[in-house]
DNA sequence: GTGATAATACCGACCGAATGGTACGGTCCC
DNA sequence: GGGACCGTACCATTCGGTCGGTATTATCAC
């Protein structure tokens, strides 16, 4: 294999790799019980390179994270759910994306961010910080259509903010019950359920 | 420190101790950052008696899963929220309960078995399916209520067990969003989510 | 009751493997 | 040549787990 320069990056750098690698290794076995060497051999590069990218394994951590945070932006600041003109039918979308996600191994479409900060919220603090930021930062892109269509709906009850964060809360507790022994339909229920209650919110108050 | 004897079990046997060190220091470091000398130390045991009573760290976690299941399971079962008449208002006072139980320290008041299961689904399988059976147990204790309210107010529409099984998703959410810097005030929202959603469903049927 | 026996509960030094991290040298591009 | 980039060998520590031994308790014949 040869050395990818920056002419030629070849399938990406070392640290690419390594941070795509940590994305998938972490998702499977957690931040505490994935070792350095395996991520390298994950990612086809030595532990020279590994250190040389992060000065640390939480340094890796934190950038695992905000990797986490920009990659999951581009997908869905680019994702079909933006295009109804109604802004409740975008929300709704939004919810019928994320259910279209669901499938496959439970590590392939769970979250990076959700695992790690609960695993280290207090070994941690840094980590679980940008962990936040990844979540609630994509909270924060939902809460625009959510307050037009409530304006929309003359409802006013809970904060658009507040129910933006809602939606992941559901999210990352339709992980943790998939990871432990629900499975894909744990899941696709916990959205169904997270569906039925904001049409429920939205028909109380109709247009 | 005298070796505690059968007669004299002073504050519980090694095993019993333990367990309970093993529930705290598993909720606030996880599972693998956790070492069998450091739950040792916290249990005021040596490593001879951990070994003596757990063939190894994953039977450790094991038995820490279903100590869980049952310790939680005593404390919801007297719980005063079973006092209402109405079926309804028992499980609304339930997830009033679950909003009581919010406060302190995050490790404090959230869960062990949650946790686990997210760090371990694919290390340790026998570890996540304890904390499965757990929380998919505790999810059936809910039910009943759920049932009779369901019949009472003819609504048939997403299934007792279901429901039963999404008001855990919210909570294991709710324990992740605190965990990633929302704090009690990120479990508080989520559960007011919740108990909205259950009102709605409910409100939409009548009696 | 008493002594012998077996089983349980526990102690703590020790082990090999794996861990995160370092030192240092080489290679490639500007 | 100088610095970014990466490879290899190595280090100190910590990890889960083992093992020989001791103290305490339960059992039971007598």
């Amino acid at each position: 294999m040869p050395r990818p320069t920056k002419q030629t990056p070849e399938r990406g750098s070392a640290r690419q790799r390594l941070l795509e690698a940590a994305r998938d290794v972490i998702r499977a076995k957690g931040f505490a019980a994935t070792s350095v060497d395996e991520l390298c051999a994950a990612a086809g590069v030595t532990k020279g390179a590994f250190f040389h990218h992060f000065a640390s394994k939480e340094a890796l951590g934190i950038a695992a994270a905000e990797f986490w945070g920009s990659s999951t932006g581009a997908l869905f600041a680019g994702a079909p759910y933006h295009a109804p003109t109604d802004p409740l039918d975008r929300v709704l979308a939004y919810l019928d994306f994320r259910r279209l996600l669901i499938g496959g191994e439970t590590w392939q479409w769970t979250c990076l961010v959700g695992t790690m900060a609960e695993e280290v919220h207090q070994t941690h603090p840094d980590i679980a910080r940008a962990c936040g930021e990844a979540i609630f930062g994509h909270a924060a892109t939902l809460e625009a259509d959510i307050a037009l269509a409530m304006a929309q709906h003359g409802i006013s009850e809970p904060s658009a903010a507040s129910l933006a964060r809602h939606t992941q809360a559901v999210l990352q507790g339709a992980f943790v019950l998939a990871k432990a022994g629900g499975g894909v339909e744990a899941g696709q229920e916990a959205l169904d359920h997270l569906k039925r209650y904001v049409e429920l919110l939205f028909r109380k108050g109709e247009t």
